[in-house]
DNA sequence: CTTATCTTCGTAAACGTTTACGATGATTTC
DNA sequence: GAAATCATCGTAAACGTTTACGAAGATAAG
């Protein structure tokens, strides 16, 4: 046998037999000469197992690269090492950024993550892909719902397992509990920004009203106004696009209506009405001082560098996993939201006397 | 037994006893007067069962909410209905865009998706991936390896299933095929523009080499030069950042060096020279042209909007889980590469007279 | 009417684990 | 030295399916 010129596939000690199945606990068991029993006592590091076999079976388990089949373990145990996501298709900065975060962690807490998205109408679709997710064997599932008709599918929506969902300023239930960064501060953060900067006229370009997200950062914006005794500023509503906040802009300088200050809802607002601004001769930040929310790739580096808000998705999906591995386990686990931070660079500047 | 207060574990279709369980097959052969195998039968649609009892079966199915247990089925039969994604865990364009493309396909062909990503350095931790993966009970695994060092990785690994690799300009090998778009192509069709535009020096700001990305956009852009009998450009690699770019191109201008247009690598790479640029009082498009590559959000409103090349992530996705899809059934797919577009805009303009 | 052929269905075994329980030998206690 | 305790290990059953095979009844062929 040593002789055979292609050597064989062998991973028993025999090495004439050429086994192509998976190894399973009880070839471990056989080789390593105790039951499978041990084997699987080892395997979940219980007690009563000498430290001698341990050592051996963890040997034996090396040399033959046996691994443990996870979907005989699910059957038994019926409980799971995988977390379930559900989002929603878009490919926005903020949900993208929190699935990405998300999987990092579950990763290092030892889950796979399995990711499923529904695309509008919510509705059934929703249902449908919760419990899709529910018998893949999930433990737990995180839905990132920035679309308040998608939060309202997940919450009629049943399941076995729970559900923790991440949407900024929505409201726990008692099937659903919701988890979210604190933007309704960053909103805060970035309008009195401007306020200490001496603006008064502070407008809001918002996002879609059909976003969590739109809603808070409107709120804070709102709120800081108020805080600070100042008249509510020009509010309107958008879609986070920068061709949306182009057009609104150029609308605006027609009418001259240009406000001092502006905290639009996102950076690619942002981006879309400087750009009109800047096609108008109208100065950012020398005639108008912007902020916007994000911190996208490269924001750092438009013209001029935008002051922002960051949203921690590290920390964000940390705590998320926190909670719903919490759950899972039937712990219960602190819920503070996540502060945002605001990052101060060129676009926002000391407001001129000159009203 | 029918008098005790507290309602025993019973799922039959008594309605009183609210059933805690999930129903099995047995319970749904129970209910429908058939035996289990019967109930088997219906649900992997197999012949040899009667119109009537399958629609017997099926509605009771209905009835008391049976849904097959994917772990039983996966141990038996050790077949399964989902894919493997694994990927670096980089927040850059191409992956994260790819990574949601794919997820959103597999989805729509039946597939639910694992995605595990790995860091740095790769070697070991891809292998343990591609096993997690694999007794996660995936059926084929598609790698998102941008970066050429991890495509090492993924060629030494071993695994049971069909691997497909999507890496710019890599080739395949016996164990894992790959799959691209053509982004050398891509990087001609920009050359090309700025040459049919007069331009003569063309210099390129790359991104790394140690990305098929960065190699294939460069090898692009050279092919395209010697096409036109033109001299090489200047040519510098850069780490995909605008920061990079903006300082490298703020060295240019402090040497008098500043060429007549600039092949950008990446969009976020044409950010951070624009503003270099602009700094200085040399404006894009009037005295330098720059084309980018990927056409990211708000490209369209940079200042200027943004010259680029726009990859047809969807599409790349369709045909990897096409051809990864006929690797598991063991069918031969075309794999000819996607075409990206040139998608031009306001920041590459025909060359002046003045040298 | 008997026998052979279909149809339709039920049954047993297996997949690779975990868990509860019992068995064995060694060690301690009286 | 016998009984009790302890540490270590083996065994059986179960988890919810699928698959191969066999059995029963119905139908067709002789």
């Amino acid at each position: 046998m040593a002789g055979a010129t292609v050597p064989r596939e062998a991973n028993e000690r025999l090495p004439d037999a050429p086994p192509r199945r998976k190894p399973t606990i009880n070839d471990v068991a056989s080789v390593a000469g105790v039951s499978f029993g041990t084997v699987s006592r080892v395997l979940n590091d219980a007690p009563d197992v000498s430290a001698a076999t341990r050592q051996r079976v963890l040997q034996v388990i090396k040399d033959i690269g046996y691994r443990r089949n996870r979907a005989a373990t699910a059957l038994v145990t019926s409980r799971s090492t995988s977390i379930g996501i559900l989002s929603d298709g878009s490919p926005r900065f903020g949900p993208v950024g929190t699935l990405m975060a998300l999987e990092n962690i579950a990763r290092r807490k030892g889950y796979a993550t399995t990711v499923i998205s529904v695309e509008r109408p919510y509705g059934e679709s929703v249902q449908a892909a919760l419990d899709t997710l529910d018998d893949t064997g999930v433990g737990g599932i995180i839905v990132i719902a920035p679309v308040v008709e998608m939060a309202a599918a997940v919450w009629n929506a049943s399941c076995r397992v729970p559900v923790e969902m991440i949407a900024a300023g929505a409201s726990s239930t008692p099937n659903v509990f919701s988890y979210s960064e604190n933007q309704e501060l960053g909103a805060r953060l970035a309008t009195q920004h401007l306020i200490e900067l001496g603006h008064t006229d502070i407008a809001h370009f918002g996002g879609s009203l059909d976003w969590f997200d739109g809603r808070v950062r409107k709120r804070g914006w709102e709120a800081a106004l108020r805080d600070a005794g100042l008249a509510p500023g020009l509010y309107l509503e958008g879609d986070w696009s920068p061709r949306w906040a182009y057009e609104t802009a150029l609308q605006l300088v027609r009418e001259h209506k240009v406000p001092q200050a502006v905290f639009a809802a996102s950076d690619h607002t942002a981006l879309g009405l400087i750009r009109a601004f800047a096609e108008n001769g109208i100065r950012v930040p020398e005639d108008v001082s912007v902020v916007g929310f994000d911190d996208i790739e490269g924001s750092d580096y438009f013209l001029p560098p935008l002051t922002t808000v960051r949203q921690d998705f590290t920390a964000l999906a940390l705590m998320s996993m926190e909670v719903l591995i919490g759950a899972m386990e039937g712990r219960e686990v602190d819920r503070t939201p996540i502060a945002p931070t605001l990052v101060v660079r060129d676009s926002a500047r000391q407001a001129t006397s000159h009203t």
